[in-house]
DNA sequence: ATGAAAGCGCTAACAT
DNA sequence: ATGTTAGCGCTTTCAT
């Protein structure tokens, strides 16, 4: 038994109204008797009627997606990204597409394009490998974008974690360990705005009379592979750091591995520090002390700007969500 | 500059044909004269037309969304297998639609209702507390559905691990360490299918001449928090178990939180063994020995009957994929 | 092998 | 306050 689908229509015929009305008393968008509301309202009760959200879409030229791109869906951060924004978004009848990009940049863009061609509702991007210039496009024509990253990519809605405080409180529980030749494993060098996790603990160990010499930061993907051999490297260095931070937690698992097979302890000999607070990170030994970023708040965040300039806002916004200094015993 | 969007009647125009040959060119479920498809080709490379999916659905009653419902997709087993899907899928232009249901029937079956509603194109989902009689007005709508779970939901697509040999490798080893009172920290009574992992534990368990009585086995949502209070429970009987299994990799993370806490040495004084194999199993401290469940292979399997069933396949099939068992150090 | 045209279900401009 | 109707862009039947 193949049920038929209700139509507007037959709501319509059913209420002794026309189909305006009917979509009018849902959409609210002119004023309707309040006794012809009551007959509609029971209508589609009776009828168990839900509207066609492609037939709207078609009309209004607008969907009813939204499309989460991230590099890696399977990345927890970005899994409860996705999860918080789903459930924000899902009272607005609002559904997440979510799109893995592989950290290439081609993909990125053909998502991006995709996105403006089926006329999506709006975008919620954490770019890898995009520019600003990618974006104009989009925001030619109007498509609501929020972009969650550590920079700026021009007009657009952002949300970014402010790393300052975490980032300083890092440095001083190292500096008062008595550890002076800090070190760095970054991400790789062509992404986005360089790595402005580097950059900011660059900037912060000088004022705190630490170094970070050139020679003391090694780069590569965001995978425990990389973290492992990135660590490595680091300890076959004439001086090798006795403090390691990692551009997020998956590469410091991968040097906590890498450390474990090299005999060197940690923290005895090397302190390590992570970025994000994966659901991980807790539970590996040690500890892993490391800058939290606050997914479920980024999510909101970003369900927020969304729903605002779906309601209109023109300005671009920024929201800034605290990054937060997690010590555990990787330090 | 918003750009306009590029019709088919467009490239029709430019191509100097009728919308229907530009349409079927696309298609291919009509014959095109080779020289007529070079130049409808060229005029769609030329004006980079892309058709629009809304409108294409709206017209076919199909809509090219499928839904991947799961209890929560910050999981990271379900995140794993959101990425895997959405890769599948991709190039057939069909975009996965995230629900994370919190577990909740109602959830559930408001999704189910709303993909039949839409005319999604597919639904992969886990069930947690739905009933076979749930997915009926699916089926009858002809709706492809693929289930992801331990128990069959009657004529539809499934795909199942079987771990009968992972479970009895598991057992093996917990048995020639000499134990002999087992555990097990299961998910929620009511949970669909009640709970097979427990169903299966205690029938091989007899057959290894090993118990599992009923006060020993406890239950609880699939949560940190219910992991540590089962395993607290679990240790104040009166002869508590050598042997714990948990209903999923999170449970068995609390419950080594609680070890923890008590003083209780694992495996030591107690194996524990998790199911899943979720990303972090290999990262806690003792590493956690766990009955793997294969996310991306599900995924690829689950991909791969939906796209069949798309083709036309209408007999329900189902697909076995292996549970393997890893051992680690906490047995 | 190709074209003409109806119509999917809705929204919104225009009428009353 | 409500109704009438065009048309969003596509697929597919019917004609040629």
């Amino acid at each position: 038994m193949v049920r038929e689908r209700v139509t507007m229509a037959d709501v319509a015929r059913a209420a002794g109204v026309s189909s305006a009305t009917v979509s009018y008393v849902l959409s609210g968008k002119r004023p309707v008797a309040p006794e012809t509301r009551a007959v509609v309202e029971a209508a589609i009760e009776e009828l168990s009627f839900t509207v066609n959200v492609t037939a709207r879409s078609l009309r209004t030229g607008r969907s009813s997606l939204v499309a989460l791109i991230v590099p890696d869906i399977a990345n927890p951060f970005f899994a409860q990204l996705a999860a918080t924004l789903q459930e924000q978004l899902r009272g607005l009848g609002l559904h997440v597409v979510v799109c893995g990009t592989g950290a290439r940049r081609d993909e990125e863009r053909a998502l991006l394009a995709e996105a403006v061609h089926q006329r999506f509702a709006g975008v919620v991007i954490t770019p890898f490998r995009l520019k600003q210039q990618d974006f104009k496009p989009l925001v030619d024509a109007g498509m609501p974008v929020v972009i969650s990253a550590d920079v700026s990519f021009g007009p657009i809605d952002l949300v970014t974690p402010d790393a300052r405080v975490a980032t300083r409180r890092a440095l001083e529980r190292v500096s008062t360990s008595q550890r002076r030749r800090i070190a760095m494993i970054a991400g790789p060098r062509d992404a986005t705005g360089g790595d402005p996790r580097l950059e900011h603990l660059r900037a912060l160990a000088m004022q705190f009379g630490m170094s970070l010499p050139h020679e003391l930061v090694v780069r590569g993907e965001h995978t425990r592979e990389a973290g492992a051999a990135g660590f490595g490297a680091l300890m076959s260095r004439r001086y090798p750091p006795d403090a390691v931070f990692c551009g997020n937690d998956v590469i410091a698992v991968g040097a906590m591995d890498k450390a474990h097979e090299l005999g060197v302890d940690i923290p005895g000999d090397v302190a390590l520090i992570g970025h994000d607070d994966a659901s991980f990170a807790s539970l590996v030994r040690p500890r892993l002390t490391t800058i939290r970023y606050p997914a479920a708040e980024v999510g909101r965040s970003a369900a927020q700007l969304l729903i605002e300039r779906l309601n209109g806002r023109q300005a671009p916004k920024t929201v800034h969500v605290m990054a937060e200094f997690v010590a555990r015993s990787s330090v």
